[in-house]
DNA sequence: AGGGTTCTTGACCATGACGTCAAGTAATGC
DNA sequence: GCATTACTTGACGTCATGGTCAAGAACCCT
């Protein structure tokens, strides 16, 4: 049943290994888009090796998307999973997710699905949803949020969000945290 | 003092004219970063033209900004001006800005300040964040809208929805125009 | 009508990215 | 240690964009 072991030469290995560091680094600095070239640099092959080893843009990135974003998404996930409070848990899970948005910029292009290629970051990308919908329906029968808030108002949001990060790294964390706040906010009812 | 006349021949008269309207009509479509090919192609005219008659992309921007999106804010404001109430006024400022950024993509690559070098277009920028600022004060001071609300943050939320909309012309306008209520409502005061 | 001037053209260069492959280089097994 | 096979290289082809300019076309005046 393991029918895998044609083994890699030494060198090969090294290579792989290189640059699945050095597309870490690179995709975290700058987005799932970055140029191969710079990968291929910053690991210290040719784009050629690339290539060979991952068959393009898209396999490089089934090799690394597990470690760069889906174990975060999924740590939030069983994160807010055990908050009681079905507001506080749909908040934070917005809250979280956004922030992630921030801090890593290929997370966004997983949740935009800018990369429509790639199956295992589709089905992560789908789970999320469902999560999120899920925690919205709660949140809402408690009557502290909107109940004309809709699923994919939530996806929108997240969305945005994701747009947003993306076109600017240099707002400061504390204004981008401050105004998710008054975001969270307007998702609430209005009757105090 | 009317030192102007260098009087251009028919054909470059003409010419200029057709771009001119080509150029609108293709920036209120994509956008002003729209390629100069497309412009010229609409005008039927090679790009060679543009570049001779209007110098480049800034220039031909210069040429059409006025028409494009400066009025249209000026109009929004002057018609706001004209509202008592000053939360009502804030919001309905706020409300017609972002309609204008979903409708016109034009107009956002002015409010982002994405053209570094046009004069009046920065001119224009100016003005209208500073009259952002003062419709924010004015709100602010009924005690409606919340007092930790800057008037960089309704800069940014301008900003914000530039880049959202500039990123997704297929948002349906009802969902989008429900989504910026929400957005009203969590600049509000919490205590109701 | 035709000569002198203004204007336009489209082929051209440059940049920066993707993706390929023949030829050269390095590890491995004997 | 050497032949064989696996692996890597980097130059090359391509595409899309921005921008330039010599040569040819259009216009205007007399």
């Amino acid at each position: 049943m393991t029918a895998d072991p044609p083994r890699l030469r030494a060198d090969a290995r090294r290579n792989v290994e290189g640059i699945r560091l050095a597309a870490l680094d690179v995709f975290r600095a700058n987005g799932l888009n970055s140029p191969l070239d710079e990968v291929a640099r910053a690991a210290g092959v040719s784009k050629g090796t690339i290539y060979h080893r991952f068959g393009g843009r898209q396999g490089l990135i089934d090799a690394v998307v597990e470690e760069l974003v889906a174990e975060r998404i999924k740590g939030i996930i069983t994160a807010v999973s055990a908050i009681e409070d079905p507001v506080e848990r749909f908040e934070s899970y917005l809250r979280q997710i956004w922030l992630l948005q921030y801090d890593e910029p290929a997370a966004n292009d997983v949740l935009l699905r800018s990369l429509p290629g790639s199956e295992p970051v589709a089905a992560l990308c789908e789970h999320a949803n469902e999560v999120a919908g899920n925690l919205l329906g709660d949140a809402q029968a408690t009557g502290v949020i909107r109940d004309d808030v809709t699923a994919e108002d939530v996806y929108l949001l997240i969305w945005e969000r994701g747009i947003i990060a993306r076109s600017c790294a240099q707002q400061p964390r504390d204004g981008y945290r401050r105004r998710l706040e008054y975001t969270l906010r307007g998702l609430r009812s209005t009757a105090c």
